[in-house]
RNA sequence: GCCGCUGUGGCUUAGGGGUAAAGCGGCUGAUUCGUAAUCAGCAGAUCGUGGGUUCAAAUCCCACCAGCGGCUCCA
């Protein structure tokens, strides 16, 4: 925005011809006395963030205005200070909003004509502040900035902090108890945790969280610092894994029905639907400003608006429902410096997403059981049993009142106590929604899978289908993430096995997520030969051999701790025999920290990886089988 | 974003106004080894970046960047 201030002791004017976007006239001419006359333009970049722009506007008017002292203010458009206009629309709107904020602040102050051609006549005191310009800039950077954060609320983000939440605790009873008083013992301290996380939303830790040396020792992700912090680098090993859940995710919500889709990662910020999204968290967007009249577009946090666009194009009988759609959806949100850690909370993520359309609110409840259950059996497949994570539903009273056998009905399923919050009031688009909370080994909560019963988005994006009578109908939408973001599903499994080790059990991946799955270590180099034979037969496994020249004490302990699952020693009686001396780590029992070892021949071994690893999918290992030609990623 | 702490060879760290020390890793050589670190030698750092104070800065000051923790919050 382009301001030019002028003290004057009186300024006349006089509308004269309406141009295309002239507004309606108030008064034809006025004469203004003893006037600070602020000649204004607004710029394209201003609509990015009215709220910043029109408070800083007014800040620095009040400022000028008690400096010079004058009595009263003028605005004046005047496109003529800019070549990079503003809409219309939108500069009439950020002038009546300044025009309305002085008023606001006791100050008297007049608004001439947007849109008119005007003949005026000025009288400048000539004093040296009576001639000042101003720029208000919302862009950092010159062609991909990113906007300033604001302190501007949007209503939806007051109505979330004038509703009112209560914590409850429902047993597998269906019982109903105050959060507080509810007994949670040595069994349920987890749970404890859970809600204290959750009702406090905070915790004294000086530790640094486990995963973040794991990540790295175990050449899996790294911090890049030549990006934005929580834009990560992930090393082959890393990248396997990612890519092991995601193919995992994917077909499984193949199987339950829902169709993959793609959508673009970025989107206009002038799309009216985009707008209340957009306004709840002003600070987070990631966004891209393009030069002059391009468009502004800022990344997606979610599919959400990418599917509900697709939805609101569709033609959806009745007969076609329910309608899923999922993306492997890669996720920006520019969170806040402080809540970036390791793969917990990243920028960039990978949000596994899915929505189903839903004709009424009974099909939606049944949809949304099924989810539930399928978000249980996802974080089974991936590691996590119902004891590694804690069940938290939330709703509006008024949903509860209706369904209160629904709830009991997932607690049920849940088969242990789960953490309730109950809103007064709806102050975002769903009415109820479940998450499986993850906790960390420094007491840190987070959501994995996730379903929202969404009751608002299918009016905003205009999504409708026809029903038994013919007439269009709104559908009730589900968001759904089976798994939550990929990289903390990683996150999880990294803190579980921290908490394992912990507890004297080895840490480890699921054998289908392990990197290496079986590591061949040759006694003395004349065994290379044999272990060098042996691999074709463990075809459609990750095997690698250990052929530095190293003490077999060495090579076994650098196995542990890359927490390989099966490791075979070869030497002199091995290859006699055409066996393998294997040391199984997700068998080690009491106290040692040495795995069940057991002779086994080739086969024997196949045989039982195949099995342990059926109905996952499967990738070859991206690096070397021989690991002295292997490179190090991260030293030490 | 704000507040605090931190930033030393590839990695982990010691040192703390007088131009850097160790272990791991790497390289070379010896060793060919039976279940959690074989031995010896060599190379490798202008101490996060930029500025300042000083005869002298890794060390003190300022700014920035990054990590961690806290606040806030998580569509």
């Amino acid at each position: 925005m382009q301001l030019l201030f002028i003290h004057s002791d009186y300024i006349e004017y006089e509308a004269k011809e309406k141009t295309r976007v002239a507004e309606e006239l108030e008064t034809a001419s006025e004469r203004v006395e003893e006037a600070l006359v602020v000649f204004i333009a607004v710029e394209h970049e201003d609509e990015q963030n009215v709220d910043y722009v029109v408070a800083k506007a007014a800040e620095e008017t009040i400022s000028i205005f008690n400096k010079v002292g004058a009595e009263r203010i003028v605005l004046y458009p005047y496109a003529h200070l800019s070549s990079e206009l503003a809409s219309p629309d939108k500069s009439v709107e950020i002038l009546r909003a300044l025009h309305d904020n002085l008023h606001a602040q006791n100050v008297e102050v007049k608004k001439a004509p947007f849109g008119w051609y005007k003949a005026f006549t000025l009288r400048c005191k000539g004093h040296p502040l009576s001639e000042l310009s101003r720029k208000i800039t919302v862009l950092e950077g010159a062609e991909v900035g990113e906007v300033k954060e604001v302190e501007a609320k949007s209503k939806a983000l007051e109505a979330e902090e004038k509703a009112e939440s209560q914590f409850f605790v429902m047993d597998d009873q269906g019982t109903l108890l105050v959060a507080d008083e509810f007994d949670f013992g040595a069994e349920r301290a987890n749970l404890r945790q859970f809600f204290m996380y959750e009702s406090e939303k905070r915790r004294a830790v000086d530790k640094v969280p486990p995963h973040v040396e794991l990540m790295k020792r175990l050449e899996i992700a790294d911090y890049e610092p030549s990006s934005d912090p929580g834009n990560l680098r992930f090393y082959p090993k890393g990248e396997l894994i990612k890519t092991l859940l995601e193919d995992y995710v994917r077909t499984t919500v193949a199987e339950y029905g829902a169709a993959e889709v793609e959508t673009p990662i970025m989107y206009s910020v002038k799309h009216p639907a985009l707008k209340d999204y957009i306004e709840r968290f002003p600070a987070r967007q990631y966004s891209m400003v393009g030069k002059g009249a391009k468009p502004d577009l800022f990344l997606r946090f979610a599919a959400c608006f990418g599917q509900f666009l697709m939805s609101k194009d569709m033609s959806i009988s009745y007969r076609n429902m329910p309608v899923k759609m999922f993306e492997l959806a890669p996720s920006f949100r520019k969170e806040k410096r402080g809540e970036l850690v390791g793969l917990r909370r990243l920028r960039k993520f990978t949000m596994p997403d899915m929505h189903t359309l839903c004709r009424d609110m009974d099909e939606a409840l049944n949809e949304f059981k099924m989810q539930y259950e399928l978000g249980m059996r996802v974080l089974d497949s991936i590691g996590f049993s119902s004891n590694d994570y804690e069940v938290a539903i939330r709703f509006t009273k008024d949903f509860y009142d209706a369904n209160k056998d629904f709830i009991t009905d997932l607690v049920n399923i849940a088969g242990k106590p789960v953490l309730i919050e109950m809103w007064d009031q709806r102050f975002f688009y769903f009415v109820l929604k479940f998450e499986f909370n993850f906790v960390d080994a420094l007491g840190k909560a987070s959501a994995l899978s996730t379903v929202q019963i969404d009751v608002e988005n299918a009016e905003r994006y205009d999504i409708k289908y026809i029903d038994t009578s013919g007439a269009e109908k709104r559908p009730i939408i589900l968001h759904c993430s089976p798994s939550g973001a990929i990289e903390r599903c990683m996150y999880a499994l990294l803190e579980k096995a921290y908490l394992e080790k912990e507890r004297g059990i080895p840490p480890m991946f699921p054998l289908w997520l392990s990197p290496t799955q079986v590591r061949l270590i040759p006694i003395a180099e004349r065994h290379l030969e044999y272990v060098e034979s042996v691999l074709p037969a463990l075809s459609g496994l990750r095997v690698d051999m250990d052929d530095r020249e190293e003490t077999v004490s060495k090579k076994i302990r650098d196995a542990g701790r890359e927490w390989i699952p099966y490791v075979a020693v070869v030497g002199d009686k091995e290859v006699e025999t055409k066996t393998l001396s294997v040391t199984i780590r997700g068998e080690s029992h009491g106290n040692t920290k040495k795995g069940n070892k057991q002779e086994m021949d080739v086969l024997e071994l196949k045989t039982r990886v195949e099995q342990e690893i059926r109905g996952k999918p499967f990738r070859q290992l991206p690096l070397s089988n021989k690991l002295s030609k292997r490179v190090k990623f991260v030293g030490g």
